[in-house]
DNA sequence: CATTCGTGGCA
DNA sequence: TTGCCAAGAAT
């Protein structure tokens, strides 16, 4: 083996993206986001609400709020209240705030038109690594490594032949742009059609690598599928938790159309502590406003 | 770097 | 039924 002078590195290869590209021009989705003529706003609405919600959920709602409020600054000028019910159940609801803030200092800032750089979206508040990346490269068509928790388990798996992801690091962007084809339209391609491997055959539960294009050069198929090491993941408890206290609050807040008493709040929880304290963080949040009158209701 | 922050479908 | 988990960001 001393005589090897081309031997190919670890790992699939610049191939496995050209693969990857190819398999999402049959494979991929048609969700409404991806659609020619869908501008910045649209997409950068569709990825705050992506932010750890299912598909499914945000379909129908993404297309009542880009109806309503087709740029930023319409949303800008809505109240917290409209937002804030226009969300829904979509969950963690700070985002949507958060968006309508970053929709005031785009129509602000950047003269009403969502920006097309890394930094000056990453700016923006509410809008992270992931985020941004995704707005510049799939809503601009700009080159960059776009990472999210399905790259990273199919890089894991791909790349460095573990069953899943690591925590978030630096690094990543550089495994991905390693995967990344070289024509800088094929590399926007491939950016979402890595994650959308992911999503749909690549997935956390029982992976489906019967349909993956890639899994003849798979380092964690080519090692075995060897089960995690480790300890696994703690999964986020729900039932009891200031987080389900926090929904229940807003909930009646939502449904009501005056402010409501202290004791409205009540059948929202039994515990009184843990309603007062959920409810004053989501005073602190500006989820919810204290009237002159010490009566409660979503911000107007 | 670990936690917190909603919600609901599904294996 | 219960646990898993879904295009993260902020602190």
């Amino acid at each position: 083996m001393t005589s090897s002078p081309t031997r190919p590195a670890p790992g699939p290869g610049p191939e496995a993206g050209e693969v990857i590209v190819d398999w999402f021009a049959t494979a991929a989705r048609d969700l409404p986001w991806r659609r020619p003529g869908v501008d910045g706003w649209a997409v950068l609405v569709s990825e705050v609400m992506l932010q750890q919600t299912p598909v499914a959920r945000v379909e129908p709602v993404w297309r009542e709020w880009l109806a309503r409020w087709p740029a930023p600054s319409a949303l800008a000028a809505a109240s917290p209240a409209e937002v804030i019910r226009a969300w829904g159940k979509l969950g963690y609801p700070r985002r949507a705030l958060r968006l309508r803030e970053a929709a005031a200092a785009i129509a602000e800032r950047h003269g009403d038109v969502v920006p097309s750089s890394v930094p000056d979206l990453e700016a923006l508040p509410g809008i992270g690594t992931y985020t941004a990346r995704a707005v510049a490269c799939f809503g601009y068509g700009r080159r960059q490594p776009v990472v999210d928790t399905n790259v990273r388990r199919v890089v894991a798996r791909l790349v460095h032949g573990r069953a899943e992801a690591a925590n978030a690091r630096a690094a990543d962007l550089a495994d991905i742009a390693a995967l990344a084809p070289e024509d800088d339209d094929r590399a926007v391609r491939f950016s979402v059609a890595i994650m959308e491997l992911g999503a749909l055959v690549c997935v956390a539960g029982t992976p489906r690598c019967g349909a993956c294009p890639v899994r003849e050069r798979c380092a964690w198929r080519l090692a075995g599928s060897p089960a995690h090491e480790g300890p696994a993941r703690r999964v986020q408890k729900f039932a009891g938790t200031d987080r389900q206290v926090r929904g229940r609050l807003l909930d009646v807040l939502r449904a009501a159309s005056e402010p409501v008493d202290a004791a409205a709040l009540e059948p929202a929880w039994d515990d009184p502590a843990q309603r007062a304290r959920c409810l004053d963080s989501l005073l602190t949040d500006g989820l919810v406003e204290q009237t002159e009158d010490g009566l409660f209701r979503l911000p107007a």
